[in-house]
DNA sequence: GATTAGCACTCGACACACCCAAGTGCCAAG
DNA sequence: CTTGGCACTTGGGTGTGTCGAGTGCTAATC
């Protein structure tokens, strides 16, 4: 009983599985399959296998299904990457150089991967904590009301309005803005909050309580940047492959919904040497996310930020696993212009 | 055979219906109505009523249950607003007003609203359109590279970064935007486009080419301002639902998601003297939704934004549109400030 | 030792028959 | 106009039987 044919079994199990969505017996394997051995053969390497907890039969005496952790074995030594076909690659391409601006390339992609992969697509947004600063802008929009505008390197431009304790007068305002950007021009967001204090003691006493009102902004721009916002697309999806939910989907919408459940998610996942990374039903942290499976990939120029799909635990692993690479790569070289 | 009982008969099944799920019959009816007849009368009453195809029978003989048009002549005629209760209400004010920024508020609201009424909600932002502009900004980041803000005076904020045809220069920018603001200051959004050509056109010549890029970018920004950016929250109640929804809920999801879609559902409707909107079933323009219901009103300074809920057609308006009403007026309040 | 053929056995799915309860429609009497 | 009564319809639940796909095991074979 060879250990590789039994790996050929699981493939071939998975494969037919994900194809059909039936149990698969061992009759109907050898006859789809060029395995060169008898359904007897099988059925006592299915044995092992279900022994192995690789796969399991719904009820006695019907075909088996694999189970997560035959997903895992698979998706871990079995599949290949299947590259995408040469149109989609072009797809990709010309949809996503067409955007825009920002929010619009994160809007065409998470539509592009919903649509490529029919699953559900989340992307979270560009991490802005690696990127510098860029630019400050103060803009005195009335007597006591500063608008405060943060540009990053990354392109991402964060505002906010802020009323100050007291009258503010334009001069005061401008070298205010001098002062702040000078100290901070070109440093990491992430360092932000450590340099502005520099600033704020070193600042005259007159300007103090104004600039202390002005940095605070600027530090709640930077922290709570855009790094947790995340874009769903493609939840019709999950509708469309009822019965792979046998509980409901209810859950699941509910998960994806809060943002929170999400960024954790993805901010959770090992990535592997490929950088891609799987996460199959009960592997997945969130209880109601057991019958889900989550591919997910880093993007942009430190793979910092993430973007994936969710769907079901069967799912096809070696084609998603493919869209959502190629849609990251993609996506960074966009975002690298 | 009276009119007034005959309506009353429909409330009861209407009534019924929504609580129960199941179709209701005239035995039932007088057991838990005091309607003061007895069943067979009932039966006759029910039989005109499904001649007017106000209700109807799933099949032959069994309870009845209320038509799209059943529905809509109840939520005319016969129901009367729930206010909602003292907690509720407390509930709403406190939520709104911990808010920290508009995007905050809309979120909170659109979250508050589907937790209230147990359905999906759907908020617009609210319209730029309406408002003026408050400041240009604009900002040189690169050599070719201009960052240009617009504020409006209802507190939002677009901003986009264009790359200009040739090298500019900081006081030429300078000039550039003093320029555009003193001409367009206080100008409503709407008009603004008209203003901006005004302003290009009486520019000197070695202006022209940068004041065109910029002024462009300013067109668009007011444009596709934020009003055309919807909000959606307690899409999973979609699922709870289940068998409200005999087809699937998969149309109702892909409708969700198209923005565009439900921009067209949330303008389109005809909102009646109390201000608040029903779409009924069929009513609904999108195929997709021919057994949701949708309840919608506007809100803010001229009630040009709007914001509703999407559930099954066997839904308890009185409730639902007294929450909808509620949140529209609190959200209101707090936009005020 | 691995593979194969053969065979008894197990269940789920489907079809059919059946009955029951809820509910209707209609009629004739009040 | 209302009511009681009655025949009729029908979906749903239950029980039975059959069928087929598929398994597990054993003994024979390579």
């Amino acid at each position: 009983m060879s250990e590789p044919r039994r790996l050929e079994v699981l493939r071939a199990i998975v494969e037919d599985y994900v194809h059909s969505r039936e149990p698969v017996g061992s009759k109907a394997l050898v006859d789809r399959h060029q395995l060169g051995v008898s359904s007897a053969t099988i059925r006592n390497d299915m044995a092992v296998l279900e022994e192995e907890g690789l796969i399991a039969a719904p009820h006695t005496s019907s075909g088996r299904i694999p189970t997560d952790k035959g997903y895992r074995l698979f998706v871990d030594r079995i599949s290949e990457v299947k590259p995408l076909s040469a149109p989609e690659k072009k797809a990709i391409q010309t949809l996503l150089e067409g955007a825009e601006d920002l929010d619009d390339v994160m809007d065409r992609t998470v539509r592009l991967l919903a649509q490529l992969t029919n699953q559900v697509a989340v992307v979270q947004f560009p991490r802005v904590g690696g990127a510098s600063v860029r630019h400050i802008e103060c803009v005195l929009l009335a007597p006591q009301q500063v608008l405060v505008v943060l540009i990053a390197t990354n392109g991402t431009v964060q505002q906010r309005i802020v009323r100050t304790p007291s009258e503010i007068h334009e001069a005061e305002l401008a070298e205010l803005k001098q002062r702040i950007l000078s100290a901070v021009s070109g440093v990491k967001l992430t360092a932000l909050p450590g340099e502005l204090g520099i600033v704020t003691s070193q600042l005259p006493p007159p300007l103090r309580t104004h600039g202390g009102t002005i940095v605070k902004a600027l530090e709640q721009l930077a922290g709570l940047g855009r790094d947790d916002r995340i874009l769903l697309a493609g939840t019709a999806n999950l509708a469309r492959s009822t019965g792979d939910f046998p509980l409901s989907i209810g859950p699941i919408l509910e998960a994806l919904e809060e943002q929170v459940v999400m960024l954790r998610l993805l901010s959770e996942m090992e990535y592997d040497a490929r950088g891609i990374s799987v996460r199959i039903g009960s592997e997945n942290p969130y209880g109601g996310l057991s019958e889900a499976s989550v591919v997910a990939t880093g993007y942009g120029p430190d793979a910092g930020a993430k973007l994936g799909i969710l769907g079901p635990t069967r799912m096809d692993y070696p084609t998603t696993m493919a869209a959502v690479r190629a849609v990251a790569r993609y996506l960074s070289r966009v975002l690298e212009e």
